[in-house]
DNA sequence: ACCTTTCGAGATAACGTTATCTCAGCTTGG
DNA sequence: CCAAGCTGAGATAACGTTATCTCGAAAGGT
């Protein structure tokens, strides 16, 4: 920049001014230092302006997987492009000790702000970031323990909704297959299928499986649900992975068990019958996030917000079958 | 920091020191400048310490979609931790502006060097920056016009090692769907498709079906390459999006032709017969672009290379169903 | 006892920006 | 015709680091 300067015969303060597009710039002194850049390849360098400036017009986006289909993060991406800020996302691989190294990493690289899908439920490496400023949105699950604003999916409805769908089908006795319940939503997923069962007079029995997505485990948990006495006619699944794994071991009985998946998919409209799902909405929850995380960095003193987002579900064929005679 | 030297009662330079870890500071005054930095919550700002540097430790990642499943972009991550290297990654949603936008963010920002799924064929915006010293290696893409760092798969041996399948099956009549030429990868697979037919004799006629992917598209082409006096008893698909598409169509007619996709995916075991592919060698890839990366940033004249990675046919049934009699 | 080496720690000057202050040269109105 | 205001542009001081140089004191050798 010095060198743009001595170059065009102004003053360092000019350059700045006619990068900046500052109009106090006279039109023979631009033209002179657009030359001067242009002969130089002078580029300007973000870390000293951001350094000058304290903001840095970036959030960072600290997700599970970003190699993994994510349509809450595509929503993130656009409304953040929308407001002008530039996403840069990391993986945290569903593992506690990457994601404080990749979120410290943001703060050290001070992020104006993070979008944040908690792992675990220890995050108290957060506790000196947040006094410090830090401007942070849990998405998909909360910061436990922490009040940070998040951004959730109404879990619990969604299990309920999937389960009175299934009743008004005719079915009765109705498994749910889910996911480890050390994870926060499978556990509230886990926990809305016990009521549901609880309240409709059932028994839990051979009708709940929840644990890590193993395919021995799948395969057993199926297995057990659809033999015995009194097998089930239905199944839900707790997320997308499950409704695949299910189907891999339905097999050919694929078409005489109803089936509800959690999370919709591009699969579901590619099996027959076609998947019925819980969606979620993931374009709402990326944009809400957003919002609330400019909120916070607008004025650190907004109160906390824990924002539900609705679930629906999509009929496609496969919740409707009816329970075998 | 200064406060924090203060607090301590040492010399600014000290507190650096002891956050660096230099070994040269008294087991007394670390302790002294730890208990400050502990009693302010000083927080290191990588802003300066990348401005003082020169150097960011961070590699860009521009590529088509975050939220698609992209496991290149895993494997590039992990290479770029092992290398104890931030990656920090960002969408160019297919959009030529966007990519632009978004690399010459991250030069700005002074990433150390960036990997580029390149979209379009004018490239011409990063010439200055790779004169200004851009590291950049392009990922399944080459950058067009430009000589520059490229992994690629080996598109070519690919289609046609998945005709030689086919023909060593029995098959006569292969057709092939494949996505928009004007996409390099699409444009190297409908071609070596081609020259397959050529070789081996056959006519291009209604066996060669290449365009947008879009419903009615692929339909009429599934339609088209199925019927007539010599219908095809064999698909070749470009991509697994492809694939997806052609099975919906296909429907129940699965079992009677035969189908090699390009591009391993989940829901390739998860159909009945499970789905023939061509295996990118992605983790080659990833890791394989970090190396390149890392050298050239490591010692910019070394000289550009073109990677071509081979791909793997992976057997599982629907590639292996003879033609009907 | 004196010179040299080693070592710990401080002072100062960058890195590349932008905000603030200053000032010279105009215009403008009474 | 002059004071007051405006306007374009320069000088200087930060922002938060680290590299370099310097210096005092302690340790070691003759």
């Amino acid at each position: 920049m010095v060198d743009v300067a001595r170059e065009a015969g102004v003053a360092l303060r000019t350059v700045s001014r006619v990068v900046n597009q500052d109009s106090t710039v006279g039109p023979e002194l631009v033209q002179r230092v657009r030359e001067a850049i242009a002969a130089l390849g002078y580029r300007p360098d973000e870390r000293a302006r951001h350094l000058r400036l304290g903001v840095t017009g970036t959030l960072g986006a600290a997700v599970r997987q970003l190699s993994h289909v994510n349509p809450v993060l595509r929503a993130v991406e656009r409304a953040a492009r929308a407001a002008d800020l530039m996403v840069l996302a990391a993986s945290t691989e569903d593992d506690e000790n990457l994601e404080r190294h990749v979120v410290e990493s943001m703060c050290r690289r001070r992020f104006d702000g993070i979008v944040l899908e908690p792992i675990g439920d220890d995050h108290g490496y957060l506790v000196p970031e947040l006094e410090a400023g830090l401007s942070l949105v849990a998405v998909d699950r909360p910061v436990l323990g922490l009040d940070v604003d998040c951004v959730l999916s109404d879990n619990r409805s969604g299990i309920e909704t999937a389960y009175r769908h299934l009743v008004r089908h005719g079915h009765d006795r109705i498994a749910y297959i889910g996911d480890d319940e050390r994870i926060f939503t499978a556990q509230e997923r886990a926990s809305a299928f016990r009521a549901c069962v609880t309240a409709h007079g059932g028994l839990l029995d051979t009708m709940l499986h929840t644990g890590r997505v193993d395919d021995g485990r799948v395969h057993a948990a199926v297995r057990a649900a659809l033999s015995g006495p009194a097998p089930a006619t239905a199944i839900i699944t707790g997320n997308a992975q499950l409704s695949v794994e299910v189907l891999r071991h339905l097999g050919a009985d694929a078409v005489d068990v109803a089936l509800i998946g959690f999370d919709d998919s591009e699969l579901a409209t590619l099996l027959r019958p076609d998947l019925t799902v819980v969606a979620q909405d993931t374009t709402a929850i990326g944009t809400t996030a957003i919002d609330m995380l400019r909120a916070r960095i607008a004025d650190p003193s907004t109160e906390v917000r824990k924002v539900t987002v609705p679930v629906e579900l999509i009929a496609r064929g496969s919740g409707e079958i009816p329970p075998a005679s």
